[in-house]
DNA sequence: TAGTGGTCTAGACCACTTA
DNA sequence: AAGTGGTCTAGACCACTAG
């Protein structure tokens, strides 16, 4: 937050830049427009002062207010067109995003353990083929694993792998790999890229006795693909997740409280 | 993309910034230095050439640079750490986000329409109540809306709106307001921030009926509130959508051909 | 101490819109 | 023609990191 240097004051005019607070003058800017957006001060479809209005009222260069501004489109707060002003975007329901925090807080958590339930060689059926494009029939390595917090069951994951015989996989391996790494983002994976799609789903008798749900009841189903460097694929998978255990919110425009 | 000055090189060293093009010198060093990620020349945990070095190879100004590698900051690409350099940042999967994109189309396409299943006024019950922030048995409008395409049904709508005598609702405005506009974005709205939230359920008779989906089968339901600038909850409604007519895509960092 | 990124200045020139 | 945003320069000073 952008220290004060005057007294409290309820509007936000008169707010002015403090240039010894450790935050730089173009993000206490941008603070102070948002600020007049979630107020009401300037509301959805209204005119910003122009630029070089705004570098006299609070005394800076040019490229620091371009900063900000730069800045508050970005973040799709307001639009911009040249020659004739820049103005505060009206909510979209579709510019709405959804993030994986939700699913983020499961992996962070030291108290989230991974069990292998199963992992071992098959043969590629058409399906595992076509996704991992190797021939059907190929080698590949097909991992079962639960992701649960005490006794309580969170993510069911399955995953196909292709076989690289020169990398030997070992069990220790298996429970880091593409998973801890993936979701920490700390090491640097072997992964060039990767897809991900969110579908629903109906719990199955097997997905049931494993996530101790009810056979029937919705879910989320979070498929995954990951390519190495070469753009070829190295990981398919799923995550199947109870629906009453998780769900994605997101915000549109923001209240006062929140600058 | 940027303008080749040179002949089509397959190694993006030497590619350089086009001074003649329409498109900034920023924006073309953003591709380069993306280009250079996407082809596996700079992998995830490397580390970028300094600033400075930058400058020189490109022939542009420090800030020129700064703006560029603000922007692949901005956009997960890099992470910039004072003192030490920049370097590519890993992939991460709860980083990853998805748009409501595919929702967009639907609300875009113009043989898209709406239809006004019912409108009437009625009185909350406790779960439209407490939505709302109304008295319980308080007098609200309930509309349910089908949104389909010929004779295909794509989202169920049920809305609560706050009862405002002051406003005749008419119905024209009922197709209208707080969806067109929502989804368009166009018009500003009277809405200064909405809440949005993802769940997944199982389709009851009456959703099977209107959507002509099987009974039991797992669906989407998109949840909104909006509110108005004095900050009061105004709209609460949710989308049903068959869970086989829609899935959210994402991408994790990105493969050649996209840049 | 040398090198890195982080911020900022005080202008300049351009393209565009509106009147 | 006047005003707007869009880009860019050529430096400056600072804070941080590493050898």
């Amino acid at each position: 937050m952008a220290k004060e240097t005057g007294r409290m004051s309820r509007t936000t005019i008169g707010e002015s830049i403090d240039r010894n607070s450790f935050e730089p003058a173009y993000i206490q800017l941008v603070y102070i427009l948002k600020k007049q957006v979630a107020s009401g001060e300037l509301r959805a479809g209204d005119r910003l002062p122009s630029e070089s209005q705004i570098c006299m009222q609070y005394k800076v260069s040019p490229m620091t207010v371009r900063r900000a501004i730069n800045i508050l489109s970005d973040q799709g707060v307001v639009d911009t067109a040249q020659g004739r002003g820049t103005f505060v975007k009206p909510l979209k329901l579709s510019t709405a995003s959804f993030h994986l925090m939700e699913l983020q807080e499961i992996f962070n958590n030291d108290r989230t353990n991974v069990s292998i339930l199963e992992a071992r060689i098959i043969s590629a059926d058409q399906k595992a083929a076509l996704k991992l494009k190797v021939p059907e029939g190929e080698r590949i390595i097909y991992i079962r694993r639960l992701l649960s917090r005490g006794d309580d069951p969170l993510l069911y994951h399955r995953e196909c792998l292709v076989y690289d015989p020169e990398r030997a996989v070992v069990e220790s391996e298996l429970e880091v790999t593409s998973l801890r790494c993936l979701f920490k983002g700390e090491e640097s994976s072997d992964f060039k890229y990767g897809e991900l799609s969110i579908e629903v789903t109906v719990i199955n008798r097997e997905e049931a006795e494993i996530l101790q749900a009810q056979e029937g009841s919705a879910a989320f189903n979070l498929e995954h693909i990951f390519y190495d460097y070469s753009e070829n694929p190295v990981s398919w998978g799923w995550f199947i997740c109870r629906g009453d255990k998780l769900r994605f919110t997101s915000t549109l425009g923001f209240r006062s409280k929140e600058v």
